[in-house]
DNA sequence: TCTATAATGATAACCAATATCATTAGGAGG
DNA sequence: CCTCCTAATGATATTGGTTATCATTATAGA
């Protein structure tokens, strides 16, 4: 298992290598992401690290981090991004969403599930002349908080 | 196949369960998305309508429509939302995304991958106590026009 | 230490999306 | 056909997440 100053140094040498530096603002935002269990909004970063981080350093830091390859954009819905660790840092999963409030948890798929996936996604993007950088499956419900309030659906 | 008029015509009759009305201002909408081939934003709409509809009766329509559960919303980079029929309109599938400039086609899975991703779907939202309701496999990549003008990315 | 460049933080600007509100249109009943 | 009630429209103002600006501060390298 890979430890969160592994990462760390990962990541450090990432940005070395384009001439940025890992600083104490890029490092509180690194460790909560690396530490939380799917992505999320500056807004709840913004909660989660206790110094008082600007908001306008938070979202330069998420947009440099995202710029190096380091943190990976997830968009939900209310127009709010959320950010991750990309998956060479963290290891390739799928996200379980809920459609109302864009909460998102990361979850696993079985090898044999998760192999024939990447090559349906290769035969894809190939057939549609993309460039494949991934693939993700969202598992779309409304999480407990969200159940309750909702009513209609589709019919059969 | 479905022809458009028979999508109309259900769509007529959901809003009508509503008291709601199948308006021209609306019927443009939804017949623009029948035609399109994947999501499309309100800015893309309002071009594709030629129309003089304006932009604040072209978001309120989405909104009513999709509230109706006509249409799905789907989140782009850049804030962007998009919206296509929904699923108990045009049947299920999936989306090819473009990273950077947000485009999307909608695509299709063997029915073998999509039961295996159906079950995988059904236990992963009962594990994390979600109420289902479905699920999108977004393979990511670069599309003809955004590939050229990217370099860098993960390295393995 | 000195210097060049990156990073920070406060603030202003941006823009998609939403809310407001007065006006217009449409369906049901008389 | 006329009236009434409610929905829909369209112009406009506002919200809220995000980005840009810019002067100041901090850091790595010479």
């Amino acid at each position: 298992m890979t430890t969160v100053a592994q990462i760390e140094q990962l990541v450090r040498a990432r940005l070395g290598e384009r001439g940025l530096r890992y600083t104490p603002g890029r490092r509180q935002v690194a460790v909560a992401l690396i530490r939380a269990g799917g992505p999320r909004s500056p807004v709840e970063l913004h909660r989660e690290i206790r110094a008082e981080l600007p908001l306008s350093s938070l979202y330069r830091s998420l947009a440099i981090l995202t710029g190096a390859g380091v943190l990976s954009p997830h968009h939900g819905p209310g127009g709010r991004t959320r950010f991750e660790m990309a998956e060479w840092l963290i290891g390739h999963h799928h996200h379980l969403v809920c459609v109302d409030c864009g909460a998102v948890d990361d979850i696993s798929l079985s090898a044999e599930v998760e192999s024939l996936i990447e090559e349906a996604a290769d035969r894809i993007a190939g057939a549609g002349g993309y460039d494949l950088t991934g693939h993700t499956l969202e598992v779309e419900g409304r999480c407990r908080t969200c159940a309750p309030a909702a009513a209609d659906g589709a019919p059969a």
